[in-house]
DNA sequence: ACCTGAACACCGTTCAAGT
DNA sequence: ACCTGAACACCGTTCAAGT
């Protein structure tokens, strides 16, 4: 039967969640699927599009929250990080994936990011900054943490629960150190840098 | 005559400005020094390691300068933001290097941020982290502001300086976060977050 | 000690030709 | 419209054998 967009990025990622992305490959995802590897290449124009796909898919689950701005940031980037801990790779993929701008969804994270700092008092035209900024945090220290976590687990190292039950303080001391420098950056009563005039 | 580490490493170096990341193999490399693929692995036990040298011939400037923590996180983050725009791809190859452990060199920068931010008054816990956080920060908007540039550059794109006026200050804001955030943390008369006891 | 030659087991992508 | 088959131009890595 016919071949669809949503059975190719499916099988990926079961690839990717069984394999790891090393042995995500086009012809590898083909086999699996039983079709030729030039049949991919009908729905995607390339394996970065569909990567793209791929970190879609992952990233579904994570949406906009209420709440103040402190609450948003905080509350999306626990979300993003754990869709990706919860596949295998998942954060390195999204990230290629986010560089390449091969995805949709993180765009969308990447607005209501902006919109929070918007809301926290952030000059229009440094709220995209501030949303990246916390984008290469949260996305460098996920790819950071899976890393450990998925060596220490090919190890059976003992030492791992101790690096792991570190890593939810390591993520929530960065991300609070991003939300205060937003908020310091904010307030008219703390002069944030030595160098700002006025 | 006798192919030493340094001249492969140089070799590759000079393949990566002219050609890129993407024609960064082993393969190249080795017609490129006119020897047969596998004598590079008598120098190098894999393409990882390799990589990692080349990182770390990049960050070769990049060491601690003085005056108090916040000149010293931010001469440090310029410079090696400066290292990296300085060769083709240099972002992208650094921050995989880092990722994979094989950059001796930003170990060494991480040790000189943490100990920055240890002068600060971060609670010595938390000076990695912070490092860490600075480090994800500079590598993650470098990779994006050297694709924009090299993507730029290849289409000759009339809009592009627009861009590169911009980006000098968009580094400098998100880094301006980092150390506020640092020093909100860190000023006791501050309380950094609403949720902290104590 | 250092390197060659040749092999192994793969890649992404294209495209004429088929149904 | 959708897919096959086969090709093109590559990869990283290993290792017996040579000097």
């Amino acid at each position: 039967m016919q071949l669809h967009k949503r059975d190719v990025v499916e099988a990926a990622t079961g690839l990717l969640d069984d394999y790891g992305i090393a042995d995500l490959s086009m012809r590898r995802l083909a086999r699996e699927l039983e079709v030729s590897p030039g049949a991919l290449y009908w729905h995607f124009a390339n394996k970065q599009q569909l990567l793209g796909a791929v970190a879609d898919r992952i990233l579904g689950a994570v949406q906009d929250s209420g709440g103040d701005w402190q609450t948003r940031i905080v509350q999306t980037c626990g979300r993003l990080r754990e869709a990706l801990l919860s596949h295998t790779d998942g954060a390195e993929l999204v990230s290629a994936s986010f560089a390449a701008g091969q995805s949709a969804v993180m765009t969308d994270l990447l607005a209501v990011l902006a919109a929070a700092a918007g809301d926290a008092g952030v000059p229009a035209d440094s709220t995209e900054s501030t949303a990246r900024t916390v984008v290469y945090f949260v996305l460098g220290s996920t790819v950071d943490e899976q890393s450990r976590l998925q060596w220490d687990a090919a190890g059976a190292d003992v030492s791992a629960p101790v690096w792991a039950e570190n890593s939810d303080a390591r993520f929530a001391f960065g991300l609070r150190l991003l939300v205060d420098g937003i908020a310091a950056h904010t307030r008219a009563d703390v002069q944030p840098s030595p160098a700002t005039p006025g």
